[in-house]
DNA sequence: AACCCGCGCAACCGCATTTCT
DNA sequence: CAGAAATGCGGTTGCGCGGGT
């Protein structure tokens, strides 16, 4: 060990290098985990000749290099598993994570956010349409006073009705917010085993879960226009991994599958 | 043709927790 | 045991790209 100099105090002063990894980097920072293996990643900077704070190194090496990681589309089981998980668990990435097999915390976190921010990001995009259409109205307007604006006052009418937030107010999460929520919610009725699904469902350990209960967490609401949320909820999962190939863990396909429930 | 805009994604930042000395 | 360092987490940013105007 050398000393007790901080190699880490604020990567700024430090002049650690930032932005996207090149292929040269990651090669090192490859052959120097292969090498001595994960950790130590304060080290790893001088060692590796990498001028890179540790904790970026580390960061490239668990979402990108690290060996095991699917990249590429998500499927259908694990989307699934992504929603159902968050509404249990809330935004506990990295605890999420752990389920799904060769993905991180960050993409399911990015997907996530892609795939089930719609309805903000829908009514963000009509906010900005009809300003864009109100611009383009007063355009009119200067222009020629004579013009009608029958068409455009019709189409900001149109988005303000097809506007969810002028619809129901849905929330798509029921997390609580504390960081005890996982104990809290932590599958313990999934009965037998204290670790519960936690760290070890790639083997073949799986559990049935009580549609009653997952009907109740079953807040979500892909289709706000045909209002049943209701118990379908479960239904709809319970097809779509039905349907679904590749099934995303190690364990056997066919016991999921006789369960009639669910993975855990 | 030029510009704008939104999206997806990799990486960063600040804070919390854990490990080391 | 305290303080420092390392690691881990979640939210956020910013860049490059494709599609629309």
């Amino acid at each position: 060990m050398m000393g007790m100099m901080s190699w880490e105090v604020g990567a700024a002063e430090q002049g650690w290098r930032k932005g996207p990894w090149t292929p040269e980097e990651d090669k090192l920072l490859n052959e120097y985990v292969n090498l001595h293996g994960e950790g130590r990643w304060s080290s790893v900077a001088r060692s590796a000749g990498l001028n890179r704070s540790g904790k970026s190194c580390r960061l490239r090496w668990v979402n990108y290099l690290r060996p095991g990681l699917k990249r590429g589309q998500i499927t259908p089981q694990e989307e699934g598993i992504i929603i159902e998980l968050h509404a249990l668990w809330g935004n506990k990435w990295s605890t999420i994570a752990r389920y799904l097999p060769g993905r991180t915390d960050n993409e399911i976190k990015n997907y996530w956010r892609t795939h089930f921010k719609k309805r903000e990001k829908s009514s963000h995009k009509q906010e900005k349409r009809k300003a864009q259409l109100l611009k383009q109205k007063q355009q009119q307007e200067n222009m020629s006073r004579v013009s009608s604006h029958a068409d455009t006052d019709k189409l900001l009418k149109v988005i303000d009705q097809g506007n969810p937030e002028n619809q129901q107010n849905i929330t798509v999460t029921m997390h609580p917010s504390t960081s005890t929520v996982e104990d809290h919610y932590s599958p313990t009725m999934y009965h037998h085993d204290n670790n519960i699904i936690a760290s070890n469902w790639s083997s073949d350990q799986y559990c049935v879960v009580d549609e009653g209960l997952w009907g109740g967490l079953w807040n979500l609401d892909d289709h706000p226009q045909n209002d049943h949320v209701d118990t379908n909820g479960i239904n709809k999962i319970l097809t779509m991994q039905n349907q679904a190939t590749g099934f995303p863990f190690g364990g056997d396909s066919n016991n999921f599958y006789n369960t009639g429930g669910y993975i855990f």
